[in-house]
DNA sequence: CTCGGGGACAGAACCGGATTACTCCTCTGC
DNA sequence: GCAGAGGAGTAATCCGGTTCTGTCCCCGAG
């Protein structure tokens, strides 16, 4: 089944037939019937291969996710992310890419391939890092590509689609600061990840701003165990935290069962923030208090800037919407002995 | 840069260039170096889409999700299946094409144009259903394809590659047999799956095995709020159960989560058994029993099998790693006042 | 010494469309 | 009545590889 079949069906040549499926002029109205008659009876549609061949567009995007494969599952992130991307590009016409490396080696060489082999027409940069190198190698190779990531407060490339992280995190200190919290921790993401410092920054200076000192942070790794151990470690201080803002909600969730193990309740000892809002947040004891994103949506617009970037034009600037505060049961007004804002109470920790 | 231009910087015809590249012979030492050299001055690589069209190949995968992007992070299977599925497809040179799609038709269309527009050499077929139609479908598309799915007992069509989901199951219901649990209930998923079908019926066989009438079953769809649902109908019976085995995690944690909110404490009230070993599982309160699978590594096997199958060989029964069944805190002995057998507590429901 | 065979390569056709450069033909305007 | 413009449609070329068909040359066997 070619173009020539179809061709030879309707009586016309190769090129009507192409013009006709390339809405361009040239053909008329009888002819233009009798070859989308011919195409539909035979079920033709035009090959891809040949079509990126001859029209030197992959009519594909590419999508490099850098991480263990077993520890994809912990992101919650990916999934919804890879369904907008994909919606998006589906609706361009373009087909979506796949490759998970687990390195920093393995993805170079992975964007080397897509660029050389012209797998691809462009790629999605995510889990941008500061100071990220692969900008400038992407370049290099001519690959076109869109920056995934939260808009960072400075020097944020072109190109870089992102939602307002930082508007969820100052929402959250502000309702601990409103409950009355003081001491409000931060349990942060792995350090360089730009999604980690603009997180653990808004935290800061929504603190600073609200006249409190920035508790104490440490930093996590996204994962479970991280949650855990952060959490022992914040609440055999000396001078405890009343509330925790945790980078995500597995971190979180783990850390509220690191509480509960030492006897500490939440939220009526300790409050907790979690970020993402998965789908089992409402689920767990207590439901948890986060942030949540339209991280699906967020894909789609990436797709579409991305496609937008390769055919030449430019993106159009879309309006994301912003990340929402979701109060659930982990937070609450600060324990009665530790409020007052003039008595320190850091000789008693809390719990046990 | 084009094979012209090595073969041109190499003194060669492009034919020359073209045989070393696919290591067929023909090629002397010599020349085979000169070739070798300017490809690796020039930096080329042969253009997958050239390539594609001439071998009449794609070179490339297709996986279609049928969900809605927004569930899409429910389910802790694809990012891990994803992961493996694309590991094994790059070692076998082939790139993964992804596709999400919300509903019947649209999957269908999808698999329709996979083949018409020849973008991928084969697909995966998940999440199967009992009589499931589009084996039909591809097979008159004359798109090889494997079937991802739990080894069903009956009929399963050829190609099929599955982890032995019913294993875990069983090995669950022993242990809570061991520990005394008489009444044990199940939460099943979305019913007509093959995935859910298989583990109820493994539930089922097992207590059979065991001399136990199947306790109630519930049917669920994997949610958080089904979990929560399920569970509270069956708490809410005259003879609620000791023990629930759950279809998946995500409804396990939730019921635990209802568990609690009625004043049913798990283990010592009730005991909870999921499915999946997400990441969070450790991390609950309390910490969730459950069952393991090399999710990452199925995913290899299947894309193995399809390349096998594409490139017209057989592909060779793998043996998968058994499903794992791991014991956390959520399981634990019937309650002192429920456990004789003789005597039938049903009058006394649990909690509150 | 000659003929057959095979290895090493070159050249051309081909994969299935897109695109460009033309060729008609008809309608318009003067 | 005729030149020129523009629409309809065709033939040829190209995209960048793969593969089939030949050609040349060298070597060994008879």
């Amino acid at each position: 089944m070619t173009i020539g079949d179809v061709a030879a069906r309707a009586n016309v040549s190769k090129s009507a037939v192409s013009f006709v499926f390339n809405g361009r002029p040239g053909v008329g109205e009888a002819a233009r019937e009798r070859i989308l008659a011919a195409a539909r009876e035979l079920d033709w549609r035009p090959d891809a291969r040949a079509r990126a061949l001859s029209r030197s567009r992959a009519q594909a995007l590419g999508l490099v996710i850098r991480r263990a494969p077993e520890l994809l599952s912990n992101d919650p992130f990916f999934p919804q992310f890879v369904a907008g991307v994909e919606s998006g590009s589906s609706d361009g016409g373009y087909a979506l890419v796949l490759q998970v490396v687990p390195d920093r080696a393995a993805e170079k060489r992975a964007y080397e391939r897509f660029a050389h082999e012209s797998r691809v027409d462009g790629v999605f940069l995510t889990d941008m890092r500061l100071d990220d190198e692969r900008v400038g190698e992407l370049d290099r190779l001519w690959l076109p590509h869109v920056v995934v990531g939260p808009a960072a407060a400075s020097d944020e490339p072109a190109g870089t689609i992102g939602l307002d992280d930082a508007a969820g995190v100052r929402r959250a200190v502000r309702h601990l600061s409103a409950l009355g919290h003081r001491r409000i921790a931060h349990v942060a993401g792995v350090p360089g990840y730009v999604h980690s410092e603009v997180r653990r920054q808004a935290w800061e200076q929504e603190l600073v701003a609200l006249g409190l000192a920035p508790g104490p942070v440490v930093e996590g790794d996204f994962t479970g165990a991280a949650g855990a151990r952060a959490t022992h470690e914040l609440l055999d201080r000396s001078d405890p935290p009343t509330a925790i803002v945790f980078a995500n909600d597995l971190m979180a969730i783990a850390g509220m069962s690191a509480a509960a193990d030492r006897g500490v309740r939440v939220p009526s000892d300790l409050s907790v923030v979690g970020y993402d809002d998965i789908p089992l947040a409402p689920y767990v004891q207590p439901s948890l208090t986060t942030v949540r994103q339209d991280v699906v949506e967020w894909g789609r617009a990436c797709a579409l800037a991305l496609i937008a970037t390769v055919e030449g034009r430019e993106p159009d600037r879309v309006a994301l919407p912003a990340a929402e505060f979701v109060v659930r049961g982990s937070t609450g007004p600060v324990p009665a002995d530790r409020a007052p804002l003039g008595r320190p109470a850091d000789d008693q920790p809390t719990g046990r």
